[in-house]
DNA sequence: ATCATATTGTTGACTAGGACAACAATTCCC
DNA sequence: GGGAATTGTTGTCCTAGTCAACAATATGAT
């Protein structure tokens, strides 16, 4: 029983084209390079459209943030730290869920970029307590003007709708385990 | 990933915060362990949510056929050689959208498998035409039986409305290059 | 107070994914 | 025939993600 009674129309939708020969080609025409075909069973899975679509918004915002160098988990972590100037890493991990492993060496960067600190916890010697220094605080800023203008194309590109619906349905996603 | 949605069911109350407290802890007391923080900057933007749920899936997904030991990516690759039979390495990679040398190495694990075959293409030299195996197909049927449960799953966490709007919004082309 | 247990941050090692350059073989097309 | 393009392949590099181990520190039961 698979999940597609109520939303299937099978298999119609990706019918792929070969390109008609002699189309409007570069100089030299020969057979077309993006020719694309069936996609078989990938069409009633929604992971495989998921994985599309986040593919090709993470490049998008690589390719916005290109002049500062942030990538999407580095905006991640500064926007959290921003958000909660003092928190520990593992708060940090559990938040973005980034592995502990993974974020020592991610804010390690961030630490000999100057953007944050690990300042020690008073309360607790095990901890550290992070926050942005004030060029970090300064290329968030930037960072997220960017970020803005990468989501006003983000919305441009999917239309208003289908923005809208995409963000209605994506929040708050109840997963865990 | 962390039980993010447990705490966090007003979105809009995550924008105020982070007046005053000092710096390693909330004044009422310490964070708990497994304690999530405000997203920030993040709030507004589609790709930190598209990634979320994507890796929630995947993960899913990679539980599901575990047994198979198939991978998302391995069955893309399969599902689309069986909807396309005697297709080209360049038009397999176009239609997933995988680079020509990475599909190189998919396809070596899948052969040594005994899944896939390359076989030469009788209309040009350097082509090579590739189908499943009489092995590949019913691992391939046996896979697609696990990733439809896998999707099932999918739909009772999300709830039909969500699955349904997602489906929707990312069925149609609109993401490329 | 003591001792077992848990948490935090860190390092090392390993696997996958993705990007890019170079290359040989082949085909296209003028 | 010969230059240009395509196809598959290999090599190399870098980032992500996972896992195990470890030292330092904190916690809690007794």
């Amino acid at each position: 029983m698979p999940p597609r009674a109520a939303f299937s129309r099978t298999t119609t939708a990706a019918r792929a084209t070969r390109a008609s020969m002699s189309a409007d080609k570069p100089a030299s025409g020969r057979r077309k390079a993006g020719a694309v075909s069936d996609l078989g069973a990938l069409n009633g899975h929604l992971g495989y459209f998921i994985r599309r679509l986040q593919i090709w918004v993470f490049q998008d915002f690589i390719r916005t943030l290109a002049p500062l160098e942030i990538s999407p988990a580095q905006f991640s972590v500064l926007s959290v730290i921003n958000a909660n100037e003092g928190l520990s890493q593992a708060e940090l991990g559990n938040t973005l869920a980034i592995e502990r492993a993974r974020l020592v060496r991610l804010l390690n960067r961030l630490q000999k970029r100057r953007l944050i600190e690990r300042l020690p916890s008073s309360a607790d010697g095990r901890r550290h307590a992070l926050r942005l220094t004030p060029i970090g605080q300064t290329t968030l800023k930037q960072a997220m003007a960017l970020a803005d203008r990468h989501e006003a194309g983000l919305l441009a590109k999917l239309g208003e709708e289908r923005y809208g619906a995409l963000m209605e349905a994506l929040r708050d996603p109840s997963a865990s385990s």
